[in-house]
DNA sequence: GTTTATTAGGATAAATTTGTCTTATTTAAA
DNA sequence: TTTAAATAAGACAAATTTATCCTAATAAAC
């Protein structure tokens, strides 16, 4: 469904701010760790998704990454898959018809809108600060 | 959402199952042509989807691809995403995590369950007849 | 039987995605 | 002021996906 970039980034992203959440701002060393990902790689999109203001970096020794509290809620699920992946999943055809129109409609399009739409709309309504409390009580795990 | 090779698999299936609905054999250049794919990547597809038994290959002159009329109605999306792609945007991790269980889920878990399920069943559900007949009667098209 | 039109299969190539490595920059701490 | 710990950036490499090309196999038509 997502790229791997993208799995990682939102593993990252949940990461982050849960260690926002009690205060802590994290290292690349340990999120990769917490989240199981290749160190290199996702340092990478750590950049990207500080470049779309998804989270803060921070250099020099005591740096890392973090979220500010007050902005955890307002960022959804979609704000991410769309910085890293684009919104071709959710705007795209399910066919991959380059100009997509509803008045010629491809054959799925009557099955898929439906999917694609309810996608969009629950990442449009999950937040990362609900996907992080999930994360924080121990009733969710981003590893295995 | 589905890769290259699943979107031309799934348009070739239909272009194929339409003609074959009104008793036309088609070969691949008239079917790459059709639904506007890369011809010799179109034909290693079709291989697969041969060898998956969804569509049949008949060689030599006259020779090309068609579908039983009375297998129309049975072939599903789901066979040819789960040929091609395989099952794992059905069953498998919004965040790639490998062992999936739910008594420890992944943070999107409770989100993804449901958008997954949907399209598992939409898939299940649907038919390359359906899809055959809105393209017959020109609702539909699988170019552009 | 020969030719010709078709699919099958294997080797190769190009493009993209995934991942690594090295160096530069920043900045807190010593 | 120097050192050390962290991210940023760019070059590179590996793996995968997408795509092409050439030859073999098949079988209808001549
Ligand atoms: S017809 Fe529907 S599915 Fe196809 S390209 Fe247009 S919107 Fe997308
Ligand atoms: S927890 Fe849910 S979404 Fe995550 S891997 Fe298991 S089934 Fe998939």
């Amino acid at each position: 469904m997502f790229s791997k970039a993208c799995e990682y980034g939102i593993r990252a992203t949940i990461y982050i701010a849960m260690q926002s959440l009690q205060g802590n701002r994290v290292n690349l060393k340990e999120i990769s760790k917490e989240i199981d990902s290749p160190v290199a790689f996702t340092a990478k999109i750590l950049q990207q998704l500080a470049k779309n203001d998804i989270i803060n970096s921070v250099k020099g020794p005591t740096g890392g990454f973090e979220i500010n509290k007050k902005d955890i809620d307002s960022i959804k699920l979609i704000h991410i898959v769309s910085a890293i992946d684009s919104d071709k999943i959710f705007n795209g055809c399910g066919l991959g018809l380059k100009e997509c129109n509803e008045d010629f409609p491809c054959p799925v399009h009557f099955q898929f809108k439906e999917i694609r739409d309810n996608l969009k709309k629950m990442s449009s309504e999950t937040s990362i600060y609900e996907l992080a409390t999930g994360l924080e009580v121990g009733l969710t795990f981003l590893k295995r």
